[in-house]
DNA sequence: CTGAAAGCGCTTACAG
DNA sequence: CTGAAAGCGCTTACAG
């Protein structure tokens, strides 16, 4: 429904309410009320004239006075940690709203997608008409997990640092990530670079958060199993799409040229393996490139992509489950983490000669 | 916000009103109200002492009580013509939903998916808080859109039949699939498969519909200028996933065995090549394919899909653009048809010699 | 079987 | 500068 006076089809015609229908049907409007929720306590004859009437006006129930009255939207918010382009330009995000959707469509909700107002998540609670949310890649500090649950409104954090007695739902990016390095590293990779996700301008003061910071933890866990740290690798950090992974990868190939690409997204993978061909360099030949996430695109592609899998669905599916039960009020089953595990497949091999660039093909 | 009187994070807490605030602070209603809306109206020592009161109550105003007083949601619906969770699955929304989203960005709205309700997009409308609907795919017949038109309620049809006077967005299907096939019967083939979109049970009682209708003309239309008709061709229709034009490919190949396959969606295409690399043939030495769409996918996959691009963000923009006008009460633009062009890249080649599979490797 | 009344939670002219 | 009152459009006990 539409709560506005301006109607699109036919300029002019304010929406009929239940009034008017009452009032053509000759009848109260609680019958008219009834008409539509409750049938069985009127008379078919008046049950007909109302119905009629309302066809006639074109009159359906307004959703947002009904959902003042009833207390409930029946719809789930999804508060995102971008604009709702950028989110719909990750594939990563339709498959976790396609797991989120599942759980809507089985259990008769209706999804919001809610972006940051002001840059800010929770700045766009009041604005949103929902029943609770799913919140995405919060960047918590202890303040906002704390105002949410001060608000009394459902939610299911994911992706976020885990907030006790807050329900949530993440995936093992720590061992994910861990798996990845360690690959590399048996393939006997040293040079290699870290495609990383932007963080955004927080990371300066308060450090990574959430996924990423279990990421860069299991990087760095299992660089020292070689005796690496953090410093021994090259770290670029872009934004998650496609055309950054490309444009990273090509100035990194014009520097230091790692013999290895650890991608902490496959949107960033793919665009990292585009760059590559474009240089003339084989994957996995000259370099090998890893991702993070296995997309279904991930295994489309030539070379198909190693990575890391993620049940990202499933994650969708889960959080929105949570979000369900806490909106019936039921029990909560606070935090949830769900499995990585490492995918190999074309796109990762054994490290050239050591020392050279010597053999490779620069075009 | 959340209507619901049950909270997720602390069980059992009424979700504070304007009244709980107004008690605290020691002032009416309307003084909250003012605090948040129109700071100006009162002193600053009170409007201190109402904010302090709402947040140690947890207190932010109701989204619904609000959207109900103010006779808008400042969201835009986009009805669906499947569930969330099949939508999400196809990358094709997921870009015409960027496009939704990049006004809904840009003019402050949220964005609601609707999925049909008991079967019907239109049922759904009485559910949705929202000042408008983004109506995709509709199999119009004149009644669903008098209907709609009726019900007062902004509405732009996408992918529709042009229902005259109904604002409506569409691209030129019927030009971008005639050019499919003249591209391909100009390299040769005459065998040719069309792997299409399921359209549904509706289609045998009253044919096909809206973007897809005008398809199959476009075929009819290129065929017919190498004298075939859709007698000629071989016609699957299959739901829309990759899985689906992978299986049906598998099947078409066990039997009359096409040089060329011409897929309704690229989706479709990427399985059909799938299948086609599985079953040791090349494309598209041995087999051709083009697809529709021209996602980002069609051309980061080797090879790189022939097919034919339609601007599915500029069309989801354009949507989201009209329904803001007739949301806003402007003048309405009735039917935009953007253009399609075909591309030719590396899926599709010369038909191999006429009459034989006999140089065909099949595995 | 039907109608008058209260109330969902907010905002906003209107008085003071 | 602040408060009492009406109203957004619906539903639902409660009387009749």
């Amino acid at each position: 429904m539409a709560t506005g006076g301006r109607p699109g089809g036919e300029p002019g015609k304010r929406r009929p309410t239940s009034k008017d229908v009452a009032a053509a049907a000759g009848v109260s409007r609680s019958a008219v009320s009834f008409a539509f929720n409750d049938p069985a306590r009127i008379s078919e004859a008046t049950r007909e004239r109302i119905l009629a009437a309302a066809r006639e006006l074109g009159y359906v129930p307004n959703a947002v006075a009904r959902m003042l009255q009833a207390g409930q939207t029946k719809s789930l918010g999804v508060l995102l940690p971008q604009n709702v382009a950028k989110v719909m330009e990750n594939p990563y995000y339709a498959r976790f709203l396609l797991g989120v959707g599942q759980v809507c469509d089985r259990e008769g909700f209706t999804l919001l997608l809610t972006p940051p107002l002001r840059d800010s998540m929770l700045k766009a609670i009041p604005y949103a008409a929902v029943d609770g949310f799913v919140v995405c890649g919060l960047e918590t500090d202890r303040g906002e997990v704390e105002e949410l649950r001060r608000r009394g409104i459902p939610f299911v954090l994911v992706d976020s640092d885990a907030a006790e007695g807050a329900p949530s739902v993440d995936v093992d990016d720590r061992n994910g990530a861990r798996e990845a390095v360690e690959h590399l590293l048996q393939l006997g990779h040293r040079r290699i670079a870290v495609l990383s996700i932007d963080p955004g301008p927080t990371v300066a003061t308060v450090g990574y958060r959430g996924s990423l910071s279990r990421r860069m933890a299991g990087i760095a866990e299992g660089l020292s199993g070689a005796g690496m740290t953090m410093n021994d690798v090259e770290l670029l950090e872009v934004p998650c799409t496609r055309a950054e992974g490309y444009r990273a990868t090509g100035a990194v190939m014009a520097g230091r040229a790692p013999t290895a690409i650890l991608a902490l997204s496959d949107v960033l993978a793919i665009g990292a393996v585009d760059a590559l061909h474009e240089l003339g360099l084989r994957v996995p030949g000259d370099v090998s490139v890893t991702g993070f996430d296995d997309l279904p695109e991930a295994s489309w592609l030539r070379p198909r992509l190693t990575t890391v899998h993620q049940p990202i669905a499933a994650k969708g599916r889960l959080a929105a489950e949570l979000l369900v039960s806490a909106v019936r009020g039921e029990d909560q089953h606070p935090h949830q983490v769900l499995g990585t595990a490492l995918m190999v497949r074309d796109s990762s091999g054994r490290a050239p000669a050591p020392g050279g660039t010597g053999t490779r093909t620069r075009r």
